[in-house]
DNA sequence: TTCGCTATTGCAAGTAGTTGCAGGAAGGCG
DNA sequence: CGCCTTCCTGCAACTACTTGCAATAGCGAA
């Protein structure tokens, strides 16, 4: 149970309490195999402890977002999507004609960070990025929507 | 009035029509100097017009969005700002802790559209981002929280 | 000008997430 | 072990945004 004394740590020294419901909250987030919704979390949590309330669990996740334990990504329009964050990280492309979902690899943001700040002093959580656009198969289905945003990619808009 | 038959055009060519509402929250959107929210947009119409519907403006930003005539940017917890897309492309830092926001050049970001193009064939929307993180002064201040944030940015996390 | 197709609107109800507050519990101290 | 401070929790109300639907109104064609 190494993942557990760690995080326990991190939040002890941070000044965080540990409580059951964080606990439990941490545990499902934990065991999940990729992104979870807080509604998704909510309702595992349940299963144990049913008194817990949704807003319990959205100030939960704002501490551990603080504390980088973990990464949200809002695609656009539904719920957020809550990751533990381990060590390989990447991102999303996603489509706002058909919303897919690519995954990209993290080369292509691994300098940022560092140029960030190096400029500005300023400490980016280049975690879990969700990056919109237009899909391949949507561009060649929408010639007009595709001539807009390939302006905006390659020159000054 | 050269943006009026810029922007009519646009729409029309993307087959969407031009009502007055949408006229009224362009125009609203054109004339505000950078961001503003969804509610500010919906006052300002409702001076000439007090029949539109909140949906009215969110369905309308969401068409305008697609455009690319105008920028989202969700700078976590309360309402989203709409900015007219202009030339002066920029995007923003903002800090978890104190909430401040930094203006970031676009010339960090210059190479990521035409990298991603070429090696996903996804042309993606960076017109204004939101870059969330630490900024200098609350990493002096929070010695704990700017550890964990760095080891993300220089390594592998 | 009129017609007809269909995008768009206002309304109302629903979903996702936030906030203020008072009681309750975590964990440091003696 | 038990006290005390302060952080957390559950509740309820609220904000931001979305969606389904029936009526309305652009706008291209005749």
């Amino acid at each position: 149970m190494g993942w557990e004394d760690d995080t326990v740590q991190t939040l002890r020294e941070s000044g965080h309490r540990l409580t059951p419901q964080r606990m439990l909250i941490l545990s499902a987030l934990r065991h999940a195999d990729g992104h979870m919704t807080a509604t998704e979390i909510l309702d595992h949590v349940r299963e144990s402890y049913s008194y817990i309330d949704a807003s319990t669990v959205y100030r939960t996740l704002g501490v551990l977002k603080n504390l980088r334990l973990i990464a949200e990504t809002n695609i656009g329009g539904g719920e957020s999507f809550y990751e533990w964050l381990h060590q390989n990280r990447h991102h999303h492309l996603i489509c706002r004609e058909c919303g897919s979902l690519t995954r990209l690899d993290h080369q292509y943001l691994a300098g940022l960070g560092a140029d960030i700040l190096e400029a500005y002093g300023f400490r980016a959580d280049i975690d879990h990025f969700a990056i919109h656009g237009l899909c391949e198969k949507c561009a060649s289905n929408s010639p007009e929507l595709a001539d807009a945003t390939l302006a905006g990619v390659q020159h000054g808009h």
